[in-house]
DNA sequence: CACTGTATTACGTTATACGTAATATCGTTG
DNA sequence: CAACGATATTACGTATAACGTAATACAGTG
């Protein structure tokens, strides 16, 4: 993952990336394909996976049950996201809310 | 890192913990030591970072000045959040809240 | 027909998350 | 005062996710 453009000195602030979470968020606004979602990703959060860290996701992803594979036309692997994946990322995105709203919270007071 | 109770098919969805990202959260609240933000954490985010996770993340997060240690009294090594971590929790933050409304806005109107 | 954009596979490296165990001190309380 | 639980950290090993990079392939276009 990079940082599509940028500002170094808050870059290396580690790997917070989470690709599983973009990629379930690309999905939930319809099947994708790889390299589509690579596109949604930039668009939504800046952010564009290399190819590397995109597949093996995706892989990781698929064997969890979180997304599954649609029927490849073309040379593409479209994704849907399950239905576990939706409970999963449902569950995720209001804890992150959660922990965000304090941390602003908390810098705001500070 | 543990959830502390649940749902066990939720939970396997791997690494999201950013555990450096609960540090600096934690510390947005004031200098703390160690052992005081585990258990700060596992209040607000309902995590408990083990040991290894914890003081792992804490030495990188010095090393990279994004905290700073303050000096230790007892057995304790309290940290404070440095001006370069608040500006990079500022940024992480609002990043997040961002991608996390993106999400939910899509799980809604699907 | 070279070039750009689309799309994926393959492969190697490394940081980091995480488990577990060991260590040490302090404060209770039986 | 010994035993115990809570506090607090260090040390060590392992697994894997993230990531870079390169290779491959095909479609369309100038």
């Amino acid at each position: 993952m990079r940082k599509v453009k940028e500002d170094a000195e808050l870059d290396d602030f580690g790997r917070f990336s989470e690709p599983a979470l973009l990629i379930l968020v690309s999905l939930a606004d319809g099947p994708k394909h790889g390299y589509s979602m690579t596109e949604d990703i930039e668009a939504v959060a800046g952010v564009r996976l290399g190819p590397g860290t995109l597949y093996g996701a995706l892989a990781r992803l698929e064997a969890r049950g979180l997304i599954e594979p649609l029927k490849s036309e073309d040379r593409r692997n479209p994704y849907r996201l399950a239905a576990l994946g939706e409970r999963a990322l449902r569950a995720r995105l209001e804890s992150m809310m959660a922990v965000a709203r304090t941390g602003q919270r908390r810098l705001a007071s500070a």
